[in-house]
DNA sequence: CTGAAAGCGCTTACAG
DNA sequence: CTGAAAGCGCTTACAG
C-alpha cells in the first residue's frame, strides 16, 4: 500500500507538500496541489487512519453499546440507519460493542485507549460508577434508556412513569376501574417498573384500590398474552381493561379472545405499548414509543457535546410519545389533552 | 490521560519495560512486571489504540457494510449479536458503514486507509469492480447476498434459484398446476429474480406452461398480499397454490381469504419465504432462510481468511434452508427428499 | 511558496 | 534482566 513518502517521491516534492495537498491546508501553488492530488489518486493513496488518529488524538468514532445477546432486547439496524448514515457523512464512524447491563470496564477501556470519541448506550445500564467516571472526564455519552433515579447520567428517552400514568388515567376517565397490567418480563426491568409505577400512581390518584392480581409478568411471546388473559378471566372480579407491555402480548390476548368469542372493546379494552408490524392489522390502540426519534436526539446530543467548547451540564431529555387510537380501545378525545394522538 | 511515559516515570523504569509488562512480552522480572501493571492500573493507563494500530498496521476492525436507509432491507442487530459478541471476545471490533448497492468507493478508502482488516457486505452489491480490487489485494471480505452470476466475489448465502425450484417442484408434485408467485418488489432484485428463475425452471421441467398472469410484484406490506390474492382470484384460471415472497405477503393473503370465506389449504395452498414473528400463529408453511447461520458462516470465513497464511481461493458457500411445514400447505413427506424439514 | 525536522504513543530489534 | 534508539505514517510549527 502506498504511503505519503511514496507519493512525495513520485511527485518529486516533500511529504509536507503531499499532506498539504491531501488536506487542502498550508500554502501550495494550485498547480502543485492539483498535480499531487492526481498522483495520489493514481497511486490509490489514502492517508493511514491510525497515523492520523495518533496525531489528532481521535479516531472519529462513536461507540454504540448494546446488550449482550440473550437479553430480551433487540434493536433493528434500520432504526439507526438514517442517523448512522448522517453521522457517516460527517466523517464519524460507528463502532459496535456488547456489554452486559452491569458492566462498564470494557467501555472505559475503549474510552481510555482513544478508540472512541463518544458513546451511545442503547441498553439499560445499572452501573452509576461508569457514568461518574465519564462525567469527570467530561466525556460525551448518552443513554437511550433512562437510568434509575439519582444516577447522574445523560439520557434521552420517553418518561415511562408518565406513560404508565397517562395510560391508566385515560382508562379510568373512560370508566374503567378494573385495569390489568401485563409486563413483558423482568428483563425490561426499569422500563416496565416505571410504567407500572405510573399505573399505580394513577390508581392512587383516583382512589382506586390496587389489586395484586391485576399485575402479571410474562414474556415477549404470544403465549404470554394468552396466559395473561386466562389469568385475568379466572379472577372473581375480572378487569375490564388491560394495559399490555408489548403489541405481541396484546395480539396473544386478542387471539385468545377470539377463541373465547370475546370482543373488544366491549368485553375488554386493550392498550399496548410499542408499535409492531401488525399492530394496525390487529387494530390495537397503541402508545407508540418513538425509538427512531430517541436515537436521533441521542446522537444529536453527542455531536453537540463533542463540539462543545465548554462543559455542558447534565442533559436529560424526555420525549413525548404518540397515541395511536385504533379499535381495542377508543377514548373520548375530550379526555386526551395530555396526548399527541392519531386516529 | 496517562501515556506510557507517565507510567514509566512513576514506576521508575523505561517505556520498554512498561510495554513489556502490559503486553506480557519481553524478559522482565516477575516482581517488576507485577509492580508496573499495578501502577498502570492505578493510573488508569490503557495503551493508545491509534499508536498500536500504526505499528501493527491493523486496527483489528471488521467493517459491516449495510445498505443506505430507504432501501427495502433491514437487519436486526440481534442477528449479529451472537457472532458480534464472539468476535468482540477475539479482540476485533465491528464498524458500521452504509453504502448504496452500486457504490464501493468509500469502502475501498476504508480498506486503503487501514481502517478495516476485513469487510462483510450485508447488502446486495452490483459492483463487480470493487470485488476485483479486493481480490487483487487478497483482502478478506464476504457478501451475505449472492451476487450476479460471474461476479468474482466470496459469498455465503442460500441458493435462491434452487429454493424457487424446489418450492415449485414440491407444489407440482402435490398436484398443483396453477402456481402463483408473488415477489415483494423490485428492490429485492436478485433474490426475487433467482427464486422466480427457479420457479420457472421447475415449471419447464414438468412441461407446465408459464402464465405471465401468475407472477405479480408487490411490497413488504400486508396490502401487497391482499392485492395479489384479489388479482389471482380475478383470473379465469385461478392458481391453486401461491408462493409468497415474504410472510407478510402471506399474512395479507390469509387475511383476505378469511374475509372472502376461503380456506387453506383446500381453496388455496400457500408457501412463504422467510420466517416472521407471527408465521407460526398464522400457520404458514415456510421456507426458512437461515440468516443467523449465514452471518455466522460469513464471519467465520472472514476470520479464517484473515489468519490464512496462503491465498485462499474463491469461496462460495450455499447453505441449506429448512422447510417448516404448517397448515397453509402440507406436502406428502414422501416427496421431501430434497428438504430439511420440520413439522 | 516549499521542505527539513520534531513529535503523536506506542513496539521491537538491539546493545549492554 | 533492562533501557536507549529507531521507526510506524502522518501533521504541523518553523525556517528558508
Amino acid at each position: 500500500m502506498a504511503n505519503i513518502r511514496d507519493v512525495a517521491k513520485r511527485a518529486g516534492v516533500s511529504v509536507t507538500a503531499v499532506s498539504f495537498a491531501m488536506n487542502g491546508t498550508g500554502t501550495l501553488s494550485d498547480e502543485n496541489r492539483l498535480r499531487i492530488v492526481n498522483i495520489a489518486n493514481e497511486m490509490n493513496y489514502t492517508p493511514n487512519r491510525a497515523a492520523q488518529g495518533l496525531i489528532s488524538g481521535s479516531l472519529n468514532t462513536i461507540g454504540l453499546v448494546m446488550p449482550k445477546p440473550g437479553t430480551d432486547f433487540s434493536l433493528d439496524l434500520e432504526l439507526i440507519g438514517e442517523v448512522g448514515a448522517a453521522i457517516s457523512e460527517m466523517g464519524y464512524h460507528i463502532l459496535l460493542s456488547w456489554e452486559d447491563t452491569f458492566g462498564g470496564k470494557k467501555v472505559l477501556n475503549m474510552v481510555r485507549s482513544g478508540q472512541v470519541d463518544a458513546l451511545c448506550f442503547v441498553l439499560p445500564m445499572d452501573e452509576g460508577e461508569t457514568f461518574k467516571v465519564l462525567n469527570d472526564m467530561n466525556f460525551p455519552y448518552v443513554l437511550t434508556t433512562r437510568p434509575k433515579e439519582g444516577v447522574p447520567a445523560d439520557w434521552v428517552d420517553v418518561d415511562n412513569i408518565d406513560l404508565g400514568f397517562k395510560a391508566a388515567v385515560m382508562l379510568i376517565k373512560s370508566g374503567h376501574k378494573g385495569i390489568g397490567f401485563v409486563s413483558p418480563g423482568p428483563m425490561d426491568y426499569l422500563v416496565s417498573c416505571d410504567r407500572f409505577t405510573g399505573y399505580q400512581m394513577a390508581l392512587k390518584h383516583f382512589d382506586i384500590p390496587i389489586h395484586a392480581d391485576y399485575f402479571i409478568t410474562g414474556s415477549h411471546k404470544l403465549e404470554a398474552g394468552k396466559r395473561a388473559l386466562d389469568h385475568f378471566l379466572s379472577l372473581p372480579e375480572k378487569p375490564t381493561a388491560i394495559i399490555a407491555g408489548t403489541a405481541i402480548i396484546a395480539i396473544g390476548m386478542i387471539n385468545r379472545m377470539r377463541e373465547l368469542g370475546l370482543e373488544y372493546p366491549q368485553d375488554i379494552s386493550i392498550i399496548a405499548f410499542d408499535e409492531f408490524a401488525l399492530s394496525k392489522e390487529y387494530e390495537i390502540t397503541t402508545i407508540h414509543i418513538p425509538t427512531q426519534r430517541i436515537i436521533h436526539e441521542a446522537f444529536r446530543f453527542l455531536i453537540k457535546k463533542m463540539n462543545a467548547e465548554r462543559i455542558l451540564k447534565q442533559t436529560q431529555i424526555a420525549l413525548q410519545s404518540e397515541l395511536y387510537i385504533r379499535k381495542t380501545f377508543v377514548p373520548d378525545i375530550r379526555i386526551l389533552d395530555d396526548w399527541d394522538y392519531k386516529q
